[in-house]
RNA sequence: GGCUCCAUCGUCUAGUGGCCUAGGACAUCAGAUUCUCAUUCUGAUAACCCCGGUUCAAAUCCGGGUGGAGUCACCA
């Protein structure tokens, strides 16, 4: 049985790439009726954010469900990635480290790859890795479709154990964790290929069986630069905030790095999953292009039915008679945040901008015939008076909602009432 | 810089040697419908990074450039 998993670390919101590595790894588990597990790595107390972890529970459950979670810092109190350093130690493959933690941000790359602690027996550190000479390290990546190789030269002694003996570092935690949780199939983000080496010599050490390894895209920035997360155009939770539905979200972002044979554009969770292949998977870097998302969004709105639109659109527009209102913007909303701009004027009287097409005799013409108008009975009165249907209704448009765009004005009328039509109109003539 | 990965319309992609004078979608532009906007429908513009090689035949295979991405922390 397949069986796959999804392990962000809590260390802030959920990543769109997150999502979509998420979605992946489900889709790949659930094609095959496996199992999707999840796995809070959470093995840096310092980065750690407080309650980092349940907004990632709570933002990830309006996508997919799961089938079991690990919590690796209950694993680490535990003792298991100790115990799992203290073999590779005592098999030899492994050392005590005692030099001081650097930071590549500040310092640099480092080019020194061994450790002179490899050779001085301590016996108290962090337990790094110790690799070996001159050894062709390979794996298959199912993403790629193709092997990929190092010579162990090229790779560095890495930590595995930190220095309080109970933390590991990813390395560590991620073959202890994946052997077992049982997972047969890993997907995770490219930035991991590079550490491969390290955890195809951490899993022979330790005598487990190497799983599947799959590396998607990372996502880029519109502009096709790298996606940073400063700009705040990759928080899954803002974009659910601004009004972008899940439904879209994910039918957004499976298509950013993965096709199926068809080229189909539209999946539900269910969907994707029935067709879920991984031949599907693109291997060059997607570019995040919001119009697309737009166009899925508006697409999911407009499948959705008028009451639900009213449980969506309440948080962003509340109004008593919302029901009456939404079949009249159903078609224009791109996201739920566009609500308000669209029906600001059903809540107050809007100012009326000059403007050149609002016609006095026009106004009069609609005050004083207003119930015939709404019935739709006056489109020959309004023609034989030489009139065009369409500058007719701008005019009323502009009266009653002070925007040139604007629902079908009639319809608009009919919700905002006679009294209150007739006194804009009114209004509105009386300022002309 | 070392190592690794990648390269088709502006963007997401189909394409696994002949079906490709390269197909679809978003965006853009034009037209139709419509009381405006929007929706919907129709049409148009638009791409195989460059140079070599293999082959009767290359977007597709190979080599080299160039360009982009990742990584080089007791972070994940």
């Amino acid at each position: 049985m397949i069986r796959t998993r999804f392990a962000p670390s809590p260390t802030g919101y959920l990543h769109i790439g997150g999502l979509r590595t998420a979605a992946y790894a489900y889709a790949l588990a659930k094609h095959s009726s496996g199992e999707f597990l999840l796995r809070i790595e959470d093995t840096d107390q310092k980065r750690e954010i407080k309650g980092a972890t349940q907004k990632i529970f709570d933002v990830l459950e309006k996508f997919m469900n799961w089938d079991g979670v690990v919590i690796q810092s209950d694993r680490a109190k535990a003792g298991v990635y100790r115990d799992a350093a203290l073999k590779l130690v005592n098999s030899g493959h492994a050392f005590y480290c005692q030099c001081q933690p650097r930071n590549a941000k500040e310092q640099g790359f480092s080019t020194t790859l061994r450790d002179p602690c490899r050779d001085q027996h301590n016996t108290t550190g962090a337990v790094k890795l110790r690799i070996p000479d001159n050894e062709t390290l390979t794996y298959n990546d199912f993403v790629l479709k193709h092997e990929v190789s190092w010579n162990s030269n090229d790779v560095p002694d890495t930590i595995l154990l930190k220095s309080d003996r109970l933390f590991a570092t990813y390395h560590l935690a991620v073959a202890v964790d994946d052997n077992f949780q049982k997972i047969t199939h890993v997907l995770r983000g490219p930035e991991w290929i590079s550490s491969v080496p390290v955890h195809l010599l951490v899993h022979r050490y330790l005598g487990y069986k190497w799983p599947e390894v799959g590396h998607p895209t990372s996502i880029l920035d519109p502009a096709g630069g790298k996606l940073s997360k400063r700009k705040g155009n990759s928080s899954v939770e803002q974009f659910l905030a601004d009004g972008y539905l899940p439904e879209a979200l994910l039918n957004f972002v499976i298509l950013l790095g993965w096709a199926p044979k068809d080229n189909r554009e539209l999946f539900t969770l269910d969907e994707f999953v029935k067709a879920f292949d991984i031949n599907g998977f693109q291997k060059s870097n997607p570019a995040l292009n919001l119009q697309k998302l737009d166009w899925f969004n508006a697409h999911y709105i407009r499948q959705k039915s008028d009451s639900e639109l009213v449980q969506l659109i309440t948080p962003y527009f509340n109004h008593p008679k919302l029901d009456e209102i939404i079949p009249l913007i159903k078609d224009r909303i791109t996201k739920l945040s566009d609500v308000p701009s669209l029906t600001s004027f059903f809540t107050s009287n809007p100012p009326i901008p000059p403007d050149p097409s609002l016609s006095p005799d026009h106004l009069r013409f609609a005050i004083n015939n207003y119930d015939r108008l709404i019935k739709g009975e006056l489109i020959d009165n309004i023609k034989s008076k030489g009139w065009k249907v369409g500058d007719f209704f701008m005019s009323l448009r502009i009266a009653i909602c002070g925007s040139r765009s604007t629902p079908p004005i009639t319809e608009t009328m009919l919700i905002l009432g006679k009294d209150e039509s007739i006194n804009r109109i009114k209004t509105a003539f009386h300022e002309y």
